[in-house]
DNA sequence: GTATGTGAAGACCTTCACAGCG
DNA sequence: CGCTGTGAAGGTCTTCACATAC
């Protein structure tokens, strides 16, 4: 899992000093979340308040910021602004992201449909089925695409994301199709655990093991 | 997070000694996933096997699978059929659960048509909306009851486990709800972190959380 | 006084490597 | 001989507690 390491030590991404742990890169979206929670008069914003409202502790909090070089005031806190720009930097959340979304089924159009996904600059830029039924339908107001023509309009439209909203059987291969065509980042809906080559990062999400887990504890 | 601690040592849960780790737990589902992926007269699985299909690594496996006092055969492996019930067992997937969906808009009319729900006795008895125009809506073969039936409904239909499918704004107050009714499971769509009282376990499922999560990576 | 930033301690998790058993 | 089960080693993550700075 998670492979790191920047290449170069010092050329890596502007202010980010060496790596940030895996476990703080998952909660910095939350930070970020967060801070849009506080009142819009509230300048400034003490750890202790953050961690109230992201549900962990607060030297975590600390902790955590302290890795992106955010350097909060002593006795104050953190300047909202500056934390929320820092928090964008460091997520690659200041330039856009073209999404694909594969498999134009429920759970497929409810994606593509959902709204909070323009906020961060992430666009839908095509969504894909290989069912010909489905092909041509509106989805969220993109019109469906055949699968045939993945690599073909990845390439076109410069996408860097794909989102496998397909059956389990079909998400390995899809996997594959959009890695050959160039894409690194992977976020898969499918019940299935997908095998890609170094460098591509996939991230699972997964209903039936979310509920799993939650029986699990239930039955104690 | 996390709160373990079977109370009373020796009587917790018939066959499981002791408590099991988190990470162990989160991946149980996987494990049982695997399984189905074996060819049907496949018997017998190696450790090193269930961890290829699974991603993770095989001494991983082995240490899981051992704090379920599941034994397999040395110089053999792991009986197929006898490792999938164990693991039904452990979850607690040996009795059905009923689940109440709340919000019906996009993404939670796709959650509720969600095939894949009744293959491990997971079933959707109620799907909520406060949206009078929405309600007698059929969705998934259920018709959408009004948000402020809730507490009697899951009270009637011994619901226990609730998946929120509402905008932000509403998360908290529903899961406020839900746990007042007797819910102790969660499952939180809602791009919002809540906070329940001890004893309730909330399992978040963030699409822009994990999309963000994909960014940082894909920028070094 | 107040809240950050961080070394150190401790909890938890993963991986190795091999003893032990079929 | 092959594969499990597990002590021990090595990481990673969290939390504490306090020196440090405003």
């Amino acid at each position: 899992m998670a492979l790191f390491r920047a290449p170069r030590p010092g050329l890596s991404s502007p202010s980010v000093k060496g790596d940030i742990p895996a476990a703080t890169v998952s909660r910095l979206p939350v930070y970020l979340r967060s801070l849009g929670d506080l009142p819009p008069s509230q300048d400034t914003c003490s750890s202790e308040q953050l961690a109230s409202i992201a549900g962990v502790n607060s030297a975590q909090v600390r902790k955590d910021l302290s890795h992106l070089g955010s350097y909060g005031t002593r006795g104050v806190g953190y300047h909202v602004a500056d934390l929320r720009e820092q928090l964008r930097h460091a997520l690659g959340l200041t330039r856009g992201y073209a999404v694909a979304i594969i498999g134009a089924g429920n759970l497929g159009s409810a994606l593509s449909n959902y709204a909070g996904f323009g906020s961060w600059g992430f666009g839908v830029a095509a969504i894909f089925d290989n069912d010909p039924a489905r092909v041509g339908e509106l989805v969220g107001g993109l019109a469906v695409e055949p699968l045939s023509h993945l690599e073909e309009i990845v390439a076109e439209r410069g996408i860097t994301i794909g989102i496998i909203a397909t059956p389990a059987g079909a998400a390995q291969e899809v996997a594959d199709r959009l890695t050959k065509a160039g894409v690194r980042s992977i976020l898969n809906f499918a019940p299935a655990v997908i095998h890609v080559t170094d460098g591509v990062e996939v991230r699972r999400v997964d209903l039936s093991t979310e509920l799993q887990i939650l029986t699990f504890h239930q039955q104690r």
